[in-house]
RNA sequence: GGACGGUUAGCUCAGCUGGUAGAGCACCUGCUUGACGUGCAGGGGGUCACAGGUUCGAGUCCUGUACCGUCCACCA
C-alpha cells in the first residue's frame, strides 16, 4: 500500500494492478486435467465499437463469473474477441471514403479491403483497450477475430457442410433490401417503427368498362408493380367480380381480380392491389396464382426504366408524382390520415424495401427443432427463465435466414460459377473443372456473410473448431455460461444454440444469463441520437473501474434494466473508500509481526464477527451460483460496511488500546482475518481495491486472483454467540436511542447499573459498555438497589439499564416514553398471542416457525415486565 | 392482435423456494469520536397499483382490472 492517504484514488492504482496480473499471465488459462474448466466466450464487440455502458455491465458479469470460478479452483477461461461487423463497419469505411471523395467502385474490392484491413488494425484494438480499463480477466493469448484465419475456416466449413446437406439454398425470395446500405437483411434485422402515413383510396375501372373497384394502399407508388387485385373468396360482396379484370390506371396494363384468403374481408375496401415484386404477402400470393414478378425499384430504390415520366424518380418523389397523376385522372378518391409500421434497417435506419432478389438462405425448420428441444429439457437454461419464451416464440415462427449480403467487407460466400454453363460449384476452394460442362473458367459470388453466420460459431470457432482434436476445444467446449443482453437474443443466442447442435452435437453453452439495458437517469435508452450516452472511460477516470463496475451490478435482478445515475457511482466509490479506511485503521494497528490464522482464544465480539462472516461466505457463494449477483453484492456491501466496520473495528479499538497485549494481538488477527475473507469475497467485484489492499496485508499470497474462494465452515459457527453479542448490540443502541432523544452530549459519561437475569453477556462485553453506552462504571446484578426515579431507564428484554442521571430526569417526560415503549410491546404480545392462539397457524406451520412465534412473544414479555417495573418505579 | 416485464419510503431500486417490509440517495437532529465528514450516532417516512381468490399466514402464489414499458406479428 502506498502512503496512507485518507482519500483512496483508483486512479493511482488500476493501471498498474493491471499490468501486475498480466504480467503474471493470471488470466492465462491452462488446460489443467486435475482442474475442471469453466468457460465464457465474450459477445464479441464490433471493430468500429466503443466501449458504452451496455458493454460495461455485460463484462462486468462475466468478470464476475470468471474471476469467483478461478478463485474456486476451476480453469477459468474467457475467451476475447472482436466482431468484424460486416455491415456497420463497411458504412463507416463507405462514410470515411465519402468525406475524401472516393466510392468503392473508384477502387475496387482489392483496393477497399486494403482499406477495410487498415481500418481494422487502427479501431479494431481500441475497445479491447477499454475492456481492459474495467479489468476483465480475459485470456488475451487468446483473442480471437471472427475474420481471421480460422474463424473463417469455420465458417467455410459449415457452408460447405450445410450446402451439402442441403441445408443452405440459393434462391429468388422476396428479401428485405436496405436501399442506403445496398445490401439484403435478414428478418431480424428489420425494425418496425409506427409513421404517419396516408391511406389513398384509389379507383381501379373494369376493363370492360362495366364500372369499377376502389382499393386503398399506402404505398401507391407500388403500383407500376400490380399484377392483380385479390378479395377475399368468403366475401359475398365481390364474389361475382372474381375472374374479371381491370385497366391499372396510369400504366394501361390489364391486371385480374383473383380470391386469397389472405386478404381480411374487414379491413379497407376488403381489396388489396397485389405488387408480388416489392410485398411480401403479395410475393406469397403471387406464388399461389402463378403470377408475374415486377419490379419497379432499382436498389436505391429508384423506379426502374420502362415506366416513362415516373423512371428515375426515388420512391417518394414518385409517390407524390403518381398520386398527383392519380388525381389529375380522378382515380383518386380520398386520402386518410393512417398511422402504420414501417420497416427500417437496424443499422441505418433507412427504410427498408421488400425486393425479391437472387439470395442465399438457411433452412431453418430442420435447424431449429433440436434447438428448440435443447431449451425445453434444460440442457440450456436461460436466466431468467421466463426469456426462453421469447426464445421458442421466435424459435418456432422462424423463416428461412437469408445469410448474402451485397457487401465486400466479409467472409465471402464459396459458391462458384462456371464461366461456361453457368453451373455452381460450392467448395472450400475455386474448383478445377466443372462438373456439369468440363469447363476450366469460374467466378466467385460477389456476395459476403451475414456477420451474424461467423459470430454463430463463436462458441466454438474461437477454440479450434473444425479441428475436434483441436486442444482447448476438447477441454473447453461446451462453454458454460454465455452472458448477453435480451436485445441479442434473436441475432446471437438461438443462431449460437442451433449452430452448435447442428456442428458439435452439444448446446454451446449450459446458461444464458440476460442482463437489461443501462437507461439514462431519466430511463431513457442512452442513444447516439439523443446524446445521453455516459462514456464509461470517463466514469472509470472520475471514480475508478471498481465504482462502476459495483455501481452495475447492485440493485439490480438479471433480465431487468437499470438506471444509470451519479449519484449510484458515488456510492459505490464511497464504499471503496470506506474499505480502504478500514484498512488504514487496520495496518496502522498492526505490529511487526503478525501470526498466520486465528488466535486460540476468541472473544464474545471475535466469535460474533467470525460467526457472521461465515454466514456472508456461505449466501455469497449460494447467491453466485444462481446468477444472484446483486444480491451477492449487497450482502458484501452490509457485511462490510455495517458489521466490520461499525461494530467490529470499533469494538476491536477497546483492546487493540488496551494494556493486554496478547488479547490487542488476537484482535489484530481476527480483524486481519476477516478483512482478508471479505477482500476476497469482494474481489470479483472490485477486482482493483482488493487486489491493492490484499496483497498490504501480511500473510497474503502474491494475488488475491489466485487465493482461494473462501468456503463455509462449521468451525466458525458460533449461534450462542451471536446471539449473546446481539444482546449487548441491543442494549447499547437502546442506550444511544435515549441519550440522543434527550439530548445528552456524547462527551458526558455516566454511571450505569445492569439490572438482568443473563449476566454473562454483558459481564463480557463491559469493557465495550463502557466506550458505546458512554458509562464510566458499570455494576451489573439481578436487581437495581438504586433510585429508579431518579435514573434515566433503558429496556430491552435482557436487560434494564439505570443510568443517574437525576437533572436530566422529567418524569413526566419519562412516563410518556416509557408508556409509549409499553403500548408497542403490547401489541407485539397482542400480535404473537394471536398468532399461536390460532390452531391452525400451531398445526400447519412449520415447527421452526411456531418456534420462532413463542421465541418472539417471550421476549416481548420480559420487556414488557421490565417497563412495568420501571414505570412502577416512576411512581 | 400475441407475449413478457414493471407498479414497494420523496427519488432509484432490492426483497431467493409464502413466515416480524429493506438499502442507497434525499430529509431532520446531534457529533472537531485518534481509519474514514466520500464519515459516526440517532430519527421521520410504506393499507407493497387496485379487486377478488388460495392459505393458519400473501409484497411473494392464482385470476381479473388499470396505468407505464418492452418484444413479436404486420391489416394492403
Amino acid at each position: 500500500m502506498r502512503e496512507l492517504d485518507k482519500l483512496y484514488d483508483p486512479s493511482a492504482v488500476e493501471d498498474a494492478t493491471y499490468r501486475y496480473w498480466l504480467d503474471n499471465k493470471y488470466f492465462h488459462a491452462i488446460r489443467d486435467p486435475e482442474k475442471k474448466p469453466y468457460t465464457i466466450v465474450i459477445p464479441p464487440p464490433n471493430i468500429t465499437g466503443q466501449l458504452h455502458m451496455g458493454h460495461a455491465m455485460d463484462e462486468t458479469l462475466q468478470d464476475i463469473l470468471i474471476r469467483t470460478k478461478r478463485m474456486q479452483g476451476y480453469s477459468a477461461l474467457w475467451v476475447p474477441g472482436t466482431d468484424h461487423a460486416s455491415i456497420a463497419t463497411e458504412a463507416k469505411i463507405v462514410a470515411a471514403m465519402k468525406e475524401e471523395g472516393i466510392s468503392k467502385a473508384d477502387i475496387g474490392r482489392d483496393g477497399f479491403l486494403e482499406r477495410a484491413w487498415k481500418w481494422k488494425e487502427k479501431y479494431g484494438g481500441r475497445i479491447i483497450e477499454q475492456l481492459k480499463k474495467l479489468g476483465c480477466s480475459c485470456d488475451w493469448d487468446r483473442e480471437a477475430f471472427t475474420m481471421d484465419e480460422h474463424c473463417s475456416d469455420a465458417v467455410l466449413e459449415v457452408f460447405c457442410k450445410l450446402y451439402d446437406k442441403g441445408l443452405i439454398y440459393q434462391g429468388e425470395r422476396i428479401i428485405n433490401w436496405c436501399p442506403n446500405c445496398r445490401t439484403s437483411i435478414s428478418d431480424a434485422e428489420v425494425e418496425f417503427e409506427e409513421q404517419d402515413g396516408h391511406f389513398w383510396h384509389i379507383r381501379y375501372p373494369f376493363s370492360d368498362g362495366s364500372g369499377d373497384i376502389e382499393i386503398a394502399t399506402t404505398r401507391p407508388e407500388t403500383m407500376l408493380g400490380d399484377v392483380a387485385v385479390a378479395v377475399n373468396p368468403q366475401d359475398e360482396r365481390y364474389k361475382d367480380i372474381v375472374g374479371k379484370t381491370v385497366i391499372l390506371p396510369l400504366v394501361g396494363r390489364e391486371i385480374p381480380i383473383i380470391a386469397d384468403d389472405y386478404v381480411e374481408v374487414e379491413f379497407g375496401t376488403g381489396m388489396v392491389k397485389i405488387t408480388p415484386a416489392h410485398d411480401p404477402n403479395d410475393f406469397e400470393v403471387g406464388l399461389r396464382h402463378n403470377l408475374e414478378i415486377i419490379k419497379t425499384f432499382t436498389e436505391d430504390a429508384h423506379i426502374v426504366e420502362g415506366f416513362g415520366k415516373y423512371s428515375g424518380l426515388d420512391r417518394y418523389e414518385a409517390r407524390k408524382v403518381i398520386v398527383a397523376d392519380l388525381e389529375a385522372g380522378g382515380y383518386l378518391l380520398r386520402t386518410e390520415d393512417y398511422k402504420h409500421n414501417v420497416g427500417t434497417c437496424y443499422r441505418c435506419g433507412t427504410t427498408v424495401e421488400p425486393m425479391v432478389s437472387k439470395q442465399w438462405f438457411v433452412k431453418m425448420e430442420p435447424l431449429a427443432k433440436p434447438a428448440i428441444e435443447a431449451v425445453r429439457d434444460g440442457r440450456t437454461k436461460f436466466v431468467p427463465e421466463r426469456f426462453d419464451k421469447t426464445y421458442y416464440h421466435w424459435m418456432e415462427n422462424i423463416k428461412d435466414w437469408c445469410i448474402s449480403r451485397q457487401l465486400w467487407w466479409g467472409r465471402r460466400i464459396p459458391a462458384y460459377y462456371c464461366d461456361t454453363c453457368g453451373h455452381t460449384v460450392v467448395g472450400r476452394e475455386m474448383p478445377k473443372k466443372c462438373p456439369q460442362c468440363g469447363g476450366s473458367s469460374f467466378h466467385q459470388d460477389e456476395d459476403t456473410l451475414d456477420t451474424w453466420f461467423s459470430s454463430a460459431l463463436w462458441p466454438f470457432s474461437t477454440l479450434g473448431w473444425p479441428d475436434t482434436d483441436a486442444p482447448d476445444f476438447k477441454y473447453f467446449f461446451p462453454t458454460n455460461t454465455l452472458v448477453t443482453g435480451y436485445d441479442i437474443i434473436f441475432f446471437w443466442v438461438a443462431r449460437m444454440i442451433f449452430s452448435g447442435l447442428e456442428h458439435t452435437g452439444e448446446v454451446p453453452f449450459d446458461t444464458v444469463l440476460i442482463h437489461g439495458l443501462v437507461r439514462d437517469a431519466q430511463g431513457r435508452k442512452m442513444s447516439k441520437s439523443l446524446g445521453n450516452g455516459i462514456d464509461p472511460l470517463e466514469v472509470i477516470a472520475e471514480y475508478g473501474a471498481d465504482a462502476l463496475r459495483f455501481t452495475l451490478v447492485t440493485g439490480s435482478t438479471p433480465g431487468n434494466d437499470i438506471r444509470y445515475s451519479e449519484d449510484k457511482v458515488k456510492a459505490s466509490r464511497n464504499f471503496a473508500n470506506k474499505l480502504w479506511n478500514a484498512t488504514r485503521f487496520v495496518m496502522m494497528n498492526l505490529k511487526d509481526e503478525l501470526q498466520p490464522g486465528l488466535p486460540k482464544e476468541l472473544d464474545l465480539s471475535d466469535r460474533w464477527v467470525l460467526s457472521c462472516y461465515n454466514t456472508l461466505v456461505r449466501e455469497v457463494t449460494e447467491n453466485i451460483d444462481r446468477f444472484e449477483l446483486g444480491l451477492a453484492a449487497q450482502k458484501i456491501y452490509d457485511f462490510i460496511w455495517d458489521v466490520y466496520c461499525d461494530w467490529y473495528i470499533e469494538i476491536a479499538k477497546v483492546r487493540l488500546n488496551g494494556d493486554d497485549a496478547a488479547q490487542a494481538d488476537n484482535a489484530r488477527r481476527v480483524l486481519v482475518y476477516v478483512l482478508r475473507g471479505a477482500l476476497q469475497l469482494l474481489h470479483p467485484f472490485m477486482p482493483f481495491i482488493t487486489e491493492e489492499i490484499y496483497r498490504a496485508l501480511p500473510g497474503s499470497g502474491e494475488s488475491i486472483m489466485v487465493s482461494s474462494w473462501p468456503v463455509y465452515s462449521e468451525t466458525l459457527n458460533f449461534p450462542e454467540d451471536e446471539a449473546g453479542f446481539t444482546n449487548l448490540v441491543e442494549l447499547i443502541k437502546a442506550v444511544r436511542a435515549v441519550r440522543a432523544q434527550m439530548g445528552v452530549h456524547p462527551a458526558k459519561k455516566t454511571r450505569m447499573f445492569i439490572e438482568t437475569q443473563h449476566p454473562a453477556d454483558f459481564e463480557k462485553g463491559g469493557a465495550y459498555l463502557e466506550k458505546f453506552a458512554f458509562a464510566n462504571a458499570i455494576d451489573i446484578g439481578p436487581q437495581f438497589k438504586g433510585d429508579a426515579g431518579a435514573s434515566v431507564q433503558v429496556i430491552t428484554d435482557k436487560a434494564r439499564a439505570f443510568i443517574p442521571m437525576m437533572e436530566l430526569v422529567d418524569r413526566e417526560k419519562e412516563l410518556v416514553r416509557l408508556t409509549k415503549e409499553l403500548e408497542a410491546c403490547e401489541k407485539e404480545i397482542a400480535s404473537t398471542k394471536g398468532k399461536l392462539a390460532n390452531e391452525g397457524f400451531v398445526a400447519k406451520a412449520p415447527a421452526q416457525v411456531v418456534e420462532n412465534e413463542r421465541a418472539r412473544l417471550a421476549k416481548a414479555e420480559e420487556k414488557k415486565k421490565h417497563i412495568a417495573a420501571s414505570l412502577a418505579a416512576l411512581g
